[in-house]
DNA sequence: TATTGAAATGCAAATGTTTGCATAATTTTT
DNA sequence: AAAAATTATGCAAACATTTGCATTTCAATA
């Protein structure tokens, strides 16, 4: 209902054929150029605005990637948006984004949603509670190639980018027990993401490196949430075994962390030292940044993951010979 | 190319006609239950998915809301979009996001395509360097509703949700006089962006309200960038006349410029006082946030866009009965 | 002038789905 | 048992555009 201007409105204003203005329309030389001109501006008198339809009936391609992350206010997803965005406008592709907010329902949506839009490709971080990829079969058996990046599934078989998560807590362990920290606690994240294991994982071997004895009362989960990440900190503070050192899962968890100490008058990095994973830039604006953080490389991952979906895309690469990579951390100290 | 699962597939392997399938997929009750139960599961068996192409060949809804920031890493665009997502997922429909990072010539681009997609309606922010609007009038020529929020035009007629600035800065100058400041600095955005022009107004007025002179050489301009609003600062402090209080366009460059005076030993907010917009949750993670910023209340201006933006495509509001709202703004002292 | 060749244009089929109308099958009523 | 009513299914047109093939138009050549 909303415009009803299509090529037959231009045919018969110009008394051509319907053809003749869809050759037009396209530059297709066969077409005078008399004719070509006059169609044009006749199109543009009208507002004609093409019908997608056919781009969907032929089966042409869109030239458009969707981009799926967990969230849009975490610095890392926006970066790698940036970096994607960047690659794919330079092919001549268009992105578009969409958040799930770890919401495994609102990530099935937007599966849905990309494949009535006929997407070239996905890129996709993983909402937190996803238990189900059926969604991603459906999309792949339909022939639109998926390439997980940073959150990427643990068993389900796919194109993934993912960053050395525990070589980096082996690394900031290791940077700890160089400032003499004994009681070196762990705030992590939720137990069903492959981050959080793996950063367990990374954790215990860093400690077993380093011949620090581990200790349940040091590992601890959050949300990621600011209020979940504080109460974790409230507990470390309020029991007997107080840490002199938090390894948080990122940047925003030490952060929120270090708000509990503050609270408390306790200096943080004094007594307590912290790291943790991002090194975002938002960490060089504050007085107390952690001492260390671990870098994860957000426009390598963006760009890897980038020009592995182009190219399945553009079929140097089978949909389904699954590649894998790793992408390396690197510890910054602050 | 992707896949050749159609209706007609379904029809063929169960013997009988298309109609019937349609039917069946629709769950219309004209069709035996038998029959549809058959034609479901047939339909998952071959993994069918519908072509779009007769949604848009019939004029359907899609059921998708646009929405196009300048950028997705400031706090703010992400809180609107959050709301906005809320309350349109309550409505049945999708939402899904495009970044311009102030681009216009990516804005237009974001328009095509949601010309292309068919989206019901569009919430814009305005892209910093927009200076011709012919996009958005093909867009609503078109029939599909804009409502602009936050960053709105000046002179291009719409539907227009923003905040009053003004009155913030008047507040905020108020603010920085009881605390005996005289010489206050404005660190303003691009000249471009009609958001610059009101702050630049309203901290005129907030002066002359508080009877404090205005001098040139406290008026200047960046990009919002780091290094840009770095560098102002380094010339604020340069110069001769040193400001006592610098009032900035949002929290970050509050942030950046305080980062300046850290670098050189200054305290901030002891011989320099600093106010801001937006009062972002990220300013509480500082020690030294702004003393005061302005609340800018993004949740209530996604609301306010949403709802009106639903109204016009619930056509309980006429497309060009064009609507502007003012969202009240309130200095938070911290 | 007739013939050839090239350029410009038109016809009609094809694409996937929906839907009003028609028909067929079944059940209910007389 | 026949007629009427109900239920289930099918036919075919419609939607906007593209494109292989056919046709027309015109200019150039023989």
């Amino acid at each position: 209902m909303k415009s009803e201007i299509n090529i037959k409105s231009i045919a018969e204003a110009l008394s051509v054929s319907i053809s003749t203005v869809s050759r037009a329309l396209q530059n297709n030389p066969k077409i005078g150029l008399k004719t070509r001109e006059l169609v044009l501006e006749k199109a543009k008198e009208l507002k004609y605005v093409p019908n997608p339809a056919s781009m969907f009936l032929k089966g042409k391609k869109m030239f458009v990637i969707g981009i799926i992350v967990p969230a849009l206010d975490e610095e890392f997803f926006t970066k790698v948006i940036n970096t994607v965005e960047d690659f794919f406008e330079k092919q001549g592709y268009q992105v578009f984004v969409f958040q799930t907010r770890n919401d495994m329902k609102r990530q099935d949506n937007a599966l849905e949603l990309m494949l009535k839009y006929r997407v070239d490709g996905l890129l996709v971080s993983l909402a937190g509670n996803t238990t189900d990829y059926s969604k991603f079969k459906k999309v792949e058996d339909f022939g639109i190639p998926v390439v997980f990046f940073d959150r990427v599934p643990r068993s389900y078989k796919s194109h993934k980018i993912k960053c050395d998560i525990q070589k980096g807590a082996v690394d900031a362990i290791g940077f700890l027990k160089d400032l003499n920290c004994k009681r070196i606690a762990l705030i992590n994240g939720p137990s069903n993401l492959d981050a959080s294991d793996e950063r367990l994982n990374g954790y215990l071997l860093g400690l077993q490196k380093n011949n620090i004895r581990s200790s349940q009362s040091l590992i601890k989960s959050c949300d990621l949430t600011k209020k979940s990440a504080m109460a974790v900190m409230e507990e470390f503070l309020s029991q007997e075994n107080v840490p002199d050192a938090i390894f948080g899962f990122n940047d925003y968890v030490a952060l929120y962390a270090m708000l509990v100490c503050k609270k408390r008058g306790i200096v943080p990095n004094q007594e307590i030292k912290f790291v943790s994973y991002g090194n975002l830039p938002i960490t060089s604006l504050m007085s107390n940044p952690p001492l260390a953080s671990v870098e994860q490389f957000p426009d390598k991952t963006g760009m890897e993951a980038a020009q592995l979906l182009l190219s399945i895309i553009d079929n140097k690469v089978e949909i389904d010979d699954y590649r894998e990579m790793i992408i390396e951390t690197k510890l910054v100290v602050h």
